[in-house]
Formats: structure tokens, C-alpha cells, sequence
DNA sequence: TTGAAAGCGCTAACAT
DNA sequence: ATGTTAGCGCTTTCAA
């Protein structure tokens, strides 16, 4: 039977070392301050004292006097989210290379707990990434004001941004479309307070324009599998033959929404998504959709943190961005000649994946 | 153009806060304490004039005083695997509650980052939820007598534990295979630092003596789907009729693998999964697995821990058992009575999905 | 290079 | 219910 009473926790502090070193507090400090500004044998002597006591430095007492705790937040729209694991994995690598801890913080798309969660953290983190933030422009630019702060996937101005090329990859694969035969998309509009969303559906709108396709948006629908589910229903009362999902979770609800009633992917309506999840290799048909590269983007966003953290000014001119690419799968085809009637899908006809080459 | 200086940070202190409002400092610090002790109509006061100067309080300074930081580390294996998003929801949902914030931690699947991260945060919070730890039974006893710890999916003598219940998913899994004539079942093992793998293998040692099932195990591969898709070509080379596999990201490499070199699933060969992710769900066949009340899982080791942190003795006993339940999908069939001939899949024959009960 | 002294912003005994 | 005093463990002037 384990004692169940907890030790005193009796801390070894700074002056227990000096003591045991015979030195002052002060010099044992200098010891272990970052970068070690003393490389003299006392220097040395302290730190085998202080090893043989098991002190470790208290980093909320040094985070006291430093006002510097060593720790950046990263704000993130929702955990459930694949996208956001290799953006975190980024992040971390890029904090841990800095010495600095990443506290992660999911905003469970909710503006009101990522400001209430963003607000209870900040003075305890030297700096704050927010990824695919859903606060609003004047909140983000308030807390940009008291912590260095880099937003990510998302533009505003005279703050740090790093996006991707959303433009781009709606240019593209409405091209990949277009030489399908579709003369007409329906975007799957997500989140209205997401930054993406808008860009994507005004760079289809130009898209449009330009190659002559038309354009429509349905939504906002949630962007999660049921979501795309519930955009399935819709897009059966209004039917198309192409669809342009704000996310891969939504196109992956679509394709199975539409299957359930009897639709056909891509025989009757061709769907394209964003982010290239692993889920959009393994669904069938495989999702066509435009691939971010998400690790850069957490890696990218936290340097920048870092530099600005360091002293930096913080590049608020136009914001970083990131290329993307179309990832061509099986649920685009050529446009159904006969549409509403079943028809055979185009076995072999193209390649598994497509391993199209990066952006320049 | 902004100005790039930042400013300096003029924090309002207490003391700011006493001057104004013709109290001491120590008056205003009852005002914010928790719980609030003071419902007087001066700390009403007191509060509105901290408002209007914008005072918040310093969590730092409070927690050098405190020592608590109302912080707890929430450590995971690997970011990447989606059973964790729903153990992460569950134990912030539970860390809010408690008006508590969740640091997360990603191990990486290393016990070395995961050592390091967490000694490098253990200081800064006020107790430690490890998750699927990838640690030695020893570091992690070292870590629980310096801060309370609650560790999930793993059985430790002398520290809470939180697990599902492994040998009744195996059994169930293994009955299932029975059922549809396997005699023989293949473990392909995940990572051997993992507590599951090792309980799930000697589970399934169990449940074949006495369901009278020969066993064997190949292995360890990593528990991801590139780990799956070499564990395919493992069986490829010594092949089986049925495979549990440790989890079902590794299932469904397993699938894919075995799919790509000419075996069908299920005719040639079942597979069954651990953990029914969404993205069981998702793959043609569906997989077959046994799931567990993850949200669960994160919450009530989470609500543990801060009873722990609020001075209870920490259940330390026989570990807490979740239950779980086998969902059955297309990805498991009777046995093959001509093996190595493909055979047409019996479509319709089983639902698409079982609502299984739960387990009492 | 080292030591002495003065806090960082807050809370926790004590008094009153 | 409020004020006074003394730190939490560390860093940082300023002198030596």
C-alpha cells in the first residue's frame, strides 16, 4: 500500500546550491541564465553541486523577473481536424528547435472559447500562433497588440500572416474541371467566419469568370463529414455536376451523402475538396482535392513567432504564402453526358494517385 | 505602416488597482481570489475599478505564491492518431470544468521527447494526464511522486490508472472470427512500448485456448498505415485466414497492402481493428473493430487527476476499466473454404453498419 | 568575475 | 472585513 500522503515537495532553490557551493545566489544564477554567460570552472562546480542536489530552476519564478516563460500558444479551430496535426507537428518542431514548449489550445470552432481560452493563456506564453482562427479581425489585432502574434491561414493587416495559396488552387482545379466538361460549380460553402471560406469563394467566383464556368455557393454547412452529408441533401434538390467543397471532410460527406440517395461519384457530379487529409486517399473514390503543405505552414508561422518573440519587428507587409497543388484522385470524371443516369465508372482510366508536381 | 516597437507593456498591477480604489493591496487580491471570499460590496467596487484600468491578474505571480498554476499537461503519443483527438476533447472539456487549462503534449512515439517534454513542463503545471505513455514503468512512478499523475491506457502499480477493457475486446473479436469459422488468428503487433499491444497479445493468447483458436504474432510494426502495409507483406508470405490487428490505422494498411497483392478482404482473409476511428468508417470494406468510449477515456482520467490535485488520494488500487463493445463492418466473413481463390463478396449479406450494443 | 540589495506581482499569515 | 508584513524563487541593477 503506497503512501497516499504527498511529500512536502520540499524545492531545492538557488540558495540551497549557493550554500552547498559556497557562493552567492547571484553567481549560481548567472550559472544557469540562457545563453550561459559563464563558462568559468565556478560555473562548472555549481552546476555538479546543483546536479548532485536535484535542483532544477523554477520557471515560473524566473518567467517572473524575465517576463519570458519559454512557451508560445497555438491556437487551432478544432482538433478533430486532421489538418491541424501536421500544422501542430510543424510547430512543435519549430518551438522545440528554439527551445521553446508549444501549449496547444483547441478553439472546438468556437469564437467564444478561443478568446476565452486565448485570453486566460496569453500572459503565460511569449507569443501566440492562431491557426485558421474563427475570432474576429479587431479581437485578433487586440491580442496582436500585447503578444507577438502570427496568424496563420487567414490575411489581416498589420498583423503577420502566412496562407496558402487559396487563389491558386481554386484556379486549378477549376481548370481541372473545366477541361472535364463542366461548364457549372457549386461551392460547399464551411464556416462563415473562416478565412478560407470567403477567399475560395470569391477566387471561384473570378475563376469563373475567367474560364466561363458558372458558379454557385450553397451553405454554410459545418465543416465536418456531416456537414457534407447535409450539403449532399441540398445538392440533390439543386442538382450540378460539379462540386467544389470548402474541406476534404465535407467532400468526403458529400460523396458519401450522394452515394446513399443514388448519385453517382464522379459519374454524375465530379467533387473536388482542400487540405488532402489521409481520408481523401482512403475513401472511394478517392478524393480530388487541393493539397497545402500543412507542416511548413505550423513550421513557417512559428519561426516567424520566434524572430518576433526575439525582437524582430514582424513582417506585416503582405502576408507569406505557401504553394499548393491539385491532387487529381478518381471523384472527378468528364461530365456525364446524360446526367441523373447511372454510367459505368472509368475503370483504369486514370491512375490511382496522381503525383503531380509541386508549385514552382 | 504600424510601428514596429513594441510597446512597454505597461502591466496594471494590484497595486494600481489599491491605489484607486483607496484599499490595500491585499484587498484586492481577496477580490479575485478563488473562491471569491469576499462578496462585499468593497470588493464589488474593487472589481470595477480593475475593469476600468484593465487590470488582469498575473497567473505567474499567483502560481510562485500558490504553487498552482491551474494548468494541467494532457501527454499523448502521437498527434497524427486520431484517437486521440476525442481523448483530447474529453479531458479539456473536464480541465475546463475545473477551471483548469490543458497544456498538450505530443510524444512523437518516443520515449526520449516524451521524457523530455514533460520534464521540462512537470514545474509548470499542477498534475500530468499521460496517455498511452510510451515511457518505462519506473519513469513514469519517478514523475507521479513529484506531481499527481493519471495515466491512460496502461496498467502501473501505485499510480491511477485509467484502461478500457482490453481482454473482453480481444475475446469479443476473437468469438466474432470463431463464429465465421476462423481457427486461426494472426496479432500484428504495434509498437512493443505499448501497454495495449502487450495486454491485447496475451488477451488473444488467452481467448484462442480457450475458444480453442490457434494464435500466432507477427511483428512489432509501427502502428500506423505504412506499418500496416508492410505487415501485408509479412502475411502475404505466411498467410492466414484472419488478422487482428493492434490498431486500425495499421488495419487498414493492412487492407490496402493486402488488397494491392491480388487478397481480398474479406474473402481471402478478415481483419479486425482497434479503436474504430472515422476512418474505419470510410475504407471499402469497412473495418470491423473494437471500439473505445474515448471522450470517456480523457474525461474521466482528467476528473481524476484534478480530484487528486485538490488533495484526494488518488485511486490506486485496480485500475478503472472502461468497457468496450466489437463493431462489426464488412471487413470480417466467413471462412474462406478454398483459400487463395478470390471469391465474390457476399454484397448485402451483412449490414453496413451494427449498432452493437454496449457492454454493461 | 563576484556579491549585496532590491524587486517581479502576488498571496498568506498575522494583526487590527 | 481590512491592513501590515513577509516572503514565493529568481534575476538584475549596482558596487566591489
Amino acid at each position: 500500500m503506497p503512501d497516499h500522503t504527498r511529500p512536502p515537495d520540499k524545492r531545492v532553490t538557488i540558495y540551497d546550491v549557493a550554500v552547498e557551493a559556497a557562493v552567492s545566489p547571484s553567481t549560481v544564477s548567472r550559472a544557469f541564465s540562457r545563453p550561459s554567460r559563464v563558462n568559468s570552472e565556478t560555473a562548472e562546480r555549481i552546476r555538479q553541486v546543483a546536479e548532485r542536489l536535484g535542483y532544477r530552476t523554477n520557471p515560473l519564478a524566473r518567467a517572473l523577473t524575465t517576463s519570458r516563460t519559454q512557451m508560445i500558444a497555438l491556437v487551432i479551430a478544432d482538433i478533430t481536424n486532421p489538418v491541424y496535426a501536421e500544422i501542430v507537428r510543424g510547430a512543435q518542431e519549430a518551438a522545440t528547435d528554439g527551445e521553446y514548449t508549444t501549449v496547444l489550445i483547441d478553439a472546438q470552432e468556437s469564437d467564444r472559447r478561443e478568446r476565452a481560452a486565448v485570453e486566460r493563456t496569453m500572459s503565460t506564453v511569449d507569443g501566440i500562433v492562431l491557426a485558421s482562427s474563427r475570432m474576429s479581425d479587431s479581437a485578433i489585432r487586440m491580442f496582436a497588440k500585447q503578444r507577438p502574434v502570427v496568424v496563420l491561414n487567414r490575411a489581416i493587416a498589420d498583423v503577420p500572416c502566412v496562407v496558402t495559396d487559396n487563389p491558386r488552387g481554386v484556379r486549378r482545379a477549376a481548370e481541372h474541371l473545366g477541361e472535364l466538361g463542366h461548364d457549372h460549380i457549386t461551392y460547399v460553402a464551411g464556416p462563415q467566419a473562416s478565412w478560407p471560406n470567403g477567399i475560395r469563394w470569391r477566387s471561384l467566383l473570378e475563376a469563373g469568370m475567367e474560364l466561363e464556368i458558372k458558379v454557385r455557393q450553397i451553405g454554410p454547412f459545418s465543416p465536418t463529414m456531416d456537414g457534407g452529408e447535409r450539403a449532399a441533401q441540398e445538392l440533390c434538390a439543386r442538382p450540378t455536376t460539379a462540386v467544389l467543397a470548402f474541406n476534404d471532410q465535407m467532400a468526403i460527406g458529400i460523396i458519401r451523402g450522394l452515394s446513399r440517395m443514388g448519385v453517382n461519384v464522379p459519374g454524375d457530379v465530379s467533387v473536388v475538396g482542400f487540405d488532402n487529409i489521409l481520408a481523401a486517399d482512403l475513401v472511394t473514390p478517392g478524393l480530388t482535392t487541393v493539397a497545402a503543405p500543412l507542416y511548413a505552414e505550423g513550421s513557417a508561422a512559428t519561426r516567424h513567432l520566434l524572430t518576433m518573440i526575439a525582437g524582430a519587428p514582424g513582417h506585416t507587409g503582405r502576408p507569406m504564402v505557401l504553394p499548393v497543388r491539385l491532387v487529381v484522385r478518381q471523384s472527378t470524371a468528364a461530365r456525364n453526358p446524360s446526367p441523373g443516369r447511372a454510367r459505368p465508372q472509368w475503370v483504369g482510366q486514370r491512375p490511382a494517385s496522381n503525383p503531380a508536381a509541386h508549385l514552382p
